[in-house]
DNA sequence: CTCCAGGTACTAA
DNA sequence: TTAGTACCTGGA
């Protein structure tokens, strides 16, 4: 296993947290899956991470990526602290990230999240990978690949269906077959943002939501922040937001606040949030 | 059995 | 442009 210098890293607050669908922990080891590996990383102590990469065991030009630990983190946490909410999110769920994910799988990942539970999300992916992914055995358990942007592509629609998609088999099937279409069309998906976010919406089955999650947490617009139900009840219960403004002014309002950070403050207030609301809803019960 | 899910497309005012 | 509704399916 190779070694990290991170101090606190979260790895459930970023795993976990709705960022990815890929990620399984198991015996205090997170595993995840890409298109083409699969990554193995835990926490040693508070202060380091072991990891590995399969196949092509010491990949860590991908883990710097994935990861985004080129940036300067400390300097990220301090610019965002604006407030006591963020703060207390910060305090209570502290080292989380962002991740930089493939495109194409967090593109499809995120068309199956359409009006779906975290946990349904993920059973879909797995599903999935399990009858049209790739196999690979690591530390003698077989995990599946995410299956190829090609093989969505070639699949029928009622394949899809079958596996679980329900009425998303065709947005995903369509979005497979574009992706394809895109590997040639020299579409920049890491230009202006404007520009990138029309291209997205023109998939059938993205929205505003899910075009953000995709730039949010693949093509690392570090402006821009999610706002799924989690992100709203923060600015109408949080920052007493009127619960009447548009998606995009909800946008406007997280990115004229947090300014250059947006995305990572978002994150965390997320996070902090939806853990706190289900506590809360959980006491009720 | 009913209800709903980290949305989106479609339709009608 | 804005509001209302159906949508697959599994889990609560």
């Amino acid at each position: 296993m190779n070694t990290l210098e991170l101090k606190n890293f979260n790895l459930e607050g970023t795993l976990l947290g709705g960022q990815a669908f890929n990620w399984d922990l198991i015996d205090g080891i997170y595993y995840g899956f890409t298109q083409d590996k699969i990554i193995k990383i835990k926490s040693i102590d508070g202060n380091s991470v072991e990891w590995q990469t399969y196949p092509g065991q010491n990949d860590f030009e991908f883990i710097n990526r994935y990861f985004g630990l080129s940036e300067n983190y400390d300097d990220v946490l301090f610019k965002i602290q604006k407030d006591q909410h963020i703060k207390f999110a910060i305090e209570k769920y502290p080292a989380i990230r962002i991740l930089n994910q493939d495109f194409e799988q967090t593109l499809l990942s995120f068309i199956l999240s359409s009006h779906k539970s975290i946990k349904g999300v993920r059973k879909l992916v797995r599903d999935l990978s399990k009858k049209y992914g790739e196999k690979i055995r690591v530390d003698d358990i077989e995990f599946s690949l995410f299956p190829k942007t090609e093989v969505l592509a070639a699949l029928l629609e009622q394949d899809l269906r079958n596996a679980g998609a329900g009425f998303r088999a065709k947005y995903l099937k369509s979005a497979a077959e574009r992706l394809l279409e895109l590997r040639n069309d020299g579409i920049d998906f890491y230009s202006e943002e404007d520009f990138v976010r029309e291209e997205l919406l023109k998939f059938i089955g993205i929205g505003d939501k899910i075009a953000d999650c995709i730039m949010t947490f693949s093509l690392q617009f570090k402006t821009v922040t999610p706002l799924d139900i989690w992100g709203k009840r923060v600015l109408i219960d949080l920052y007493n937001v009127n619960p009447k403004l548009k998606y995009a002014e909800m946008r406007d309002w997280y990115k004229n606040y947090f300014g250059e950070n947006t995305s990572i403050a978002g994150q965390f207030l997320f996070e902090y949030y939806r853990k706190e609301y289900s506590k809360l809803n959980a006491d009720k019960a």
